[in-house]
DNA sequence: CGTGTTTGACCCGCGC
DNA sequence: GCGCGGGTCAAACACG
């Protein structure tokens, strides 16, 4: 936990900060609370200066975050410790060469540091970029594949809306998706009138229109409140709808994903003992973003949260990493039905757009938006799922890499799954659960950090999140030990 | 006193 | 039309 820290800071400034020298770097490090020593040449070094190829986050964020650091400390003491050790002991009337030549050490290393930030993000861009051009492909192959098959899906409201905006759908999509740091359930909703530009790392809503009632309410009721916007709205609800919910065995009473969570509701849900309670999204007003949480009724232990909307404000990166993983999971499910011809990914059950929600609250009705579940409850020995509903789109992440005891497993070296189930998702029409943990897998920054923030979550006791009841689900101001943010730490949030 | 939770009431969609 | 169930609202309540 403690070691993570640094990572997490060193990547929120070549994310988020890309443009700032390393004054300002230092100074963004000090408000964040978490390091309040003052800058040294130490630190800089310690995130930055690997000579490993950044050649994709993953790795780099594993470099930085076990062996890099620590050897970096080392060579920043080493190189202290020499030179104060010099002007010391061998010449005392020496310490203006000795600091000039520590300055000009410093100086090379800032400039070594901007020089890899800067290719960092370079790479950040491009990877970007691929993926939102990815996004935009997998969507616009299963808008044909719709128009080609649309009395053979299950959804028929779903699907019949996305017909109706046919015509401006592909421009505006392309558009949309164009846009860096695709984060796909952010990509999928944007066509409305709450679109929203993703930076990295941020959320900005450009028109926060106030369609709330169309979001919560569905297609009928936008249609009636403004026929002007009919062919948007009625193009947006059935991406809006969709939701992740994310499987994950825990004591503690709700997973903290970093963000912060009001509770506007309890409800018994029919044929689970455990109640259903609602939160809302409180980190920004107007933010719609939701969750449910509810204990597994079959092992109370598995505490299911299930996330819906967008987040209209700045995520911590807990809440980044989580809502990366989540909508990569929900946009490659809304894109799901579509055929492999020229080897795009295809579902081959166009059955998993049913409902997890239902299976869950035992209702017999199918939920008319998509629901994709994250399942972290499949433990390393490869337990089956403990349920997967019949027609939900379940696919296990198993903390891979990052839990102590996984990362003992050969098969869940991070190199090797990643790659594996890359694979799988280019090279071989995957089964559905294959293809959606490898959307997840293909992000590897994203997966990273939610198999890593799930673990947090999962294995950190229970005294820590949120004092441990549930008197505060949002864990921000509670976690007084927390490195990283203001104290929170997870979120998955698709979106 | 401010903030967050609890909980009963209400609204809505859906199936019969 | 009616009942059921999910989801939301908002007044009452608890807590620091």
């Amino acid at each position: 936990m403690e070691k993570q820290n640094p990572r997490e800071l060193s990547l929120l400034h070549s994310g988020e900060f890309p443009n700032q020298n390393s004054s300002e770097a230092d100074g963004a490090r000090d408000e964040s609370g978490d390091h309040v020593e003052p800058p040294s040449p130490i630190t800089e070094m310690d995130f930055f200066s690997k000579p490993n190829q950044p050649h994709d986050h993953h790795q780099e964020s594993k470099n930085l975050s076990s062996s890099s650091f620590d050897s970096d400390v080392n060579r920043g003491l080493n190189l202290l410790s020499s030179s104060s050790g010099v002007s010391r002991t061998t010449d005392e009337e020496k310490p203006k060469a000795g600091m000039n030549r520590l300055k000009i050490e410093l100086e090379r290393l800032h400039q070594e540091n901007r020089g890899l930030r800067s290719m960092l993000d370079l790479i950040t861009g491009s990877y970007n970029e691929l993926q939102g051009q990815l996004l935009m492909a997998v969507q616009n192959q299963a808008l044909q594949n719709q128009r080609e098959k649309k009395h053979a899906v299950m959804n028929p409201r779903t699907w019949a809306a996305l017909d109706v905006n046919e015509p401006s759908a592909p421009d505006d999509r392309t558009q949309d998706l164009s846009a860096p740091q695709a984060n796909t359930a952010e990509v999928v909703s944007k066509e409305h009138d709450r679109r929203m530009i993703q930076i990295p790392g941020k959320f900005v809503s450009v028109e926060d229109g106030p369609d709330q009632t169309c979001q919560s309410q569905g297609t009928t009721k936008c249609s009636k409140v403004d026929q002007s916007n009919n062919e948007e709205q009625v193009s947006e609800v059935p991406f809006r709808k969709a939701r992740v919910s994310v499987r994950a065995r825990s004591e503690a009473p709700l997973m903290m994903d970093g963000c912060q969570w009001r509770k506007y509701g309890q409800k018994m849900a029919k044929g689970n003992p455990c109640p259903r309670a609602y939160y809302r999204c409180i980190m920004a007003v107007g933010c719609t973003v939701r969750r449910q949480v509810q204990r597994c009724a079959e092992d109370k232990s598995i505490l299911v949260t299930t996330y819906e909307g967008n987040h209209n404000h700045p995520l911590p990166p807990a809440a980044i990493a989580m809502a990366k993983a989540t909508s990569a999971a929900a946009a490659m499910m809304l894109s799901g039905p579509t055929t492999s011809k020229d080897g795009l990914i295809h579902f081959p059950n166009s059955l998993s757009y049913a409902s997890t929600m239902a299976a869950l609250s035992s209702t017999s009705a199918a939920a008319p938006f998509p629901i994709i579940t994250l399942d972290m409850t499949q433990g390393p020995n490869g337990i089956p799922f403990f349920r997967s509903p019949p027609f939900a789109a379940t696919f296990p992440l198993p903390l891979h890499g990052y839990h102590p005891q996984m990362s003992r497993h050969p098969m869940f070296s991070p190199h090797k799954l990643s790659a594996l189930l890359a694979t799988q998702l280019w090279q071989q029409p995957a089964s559905m659960v294959e293809t959606v943990t490898a959307a997840i897998a293909s992000d590897p920054n994203s997966t990273a950090a939610l198999a890593e923030a799930i673990s947090m979550v999962i294995g950190a006791p229970t005294s820590n999140i949120n004092g441990g009841n549930n008197n505060s689900p949002n864990g921000l101001p509670t976690l007084p030990g927390s490195p990283q943010l203001p104290q929170s730490c997870t979120t998955f949030s698709a979106n």
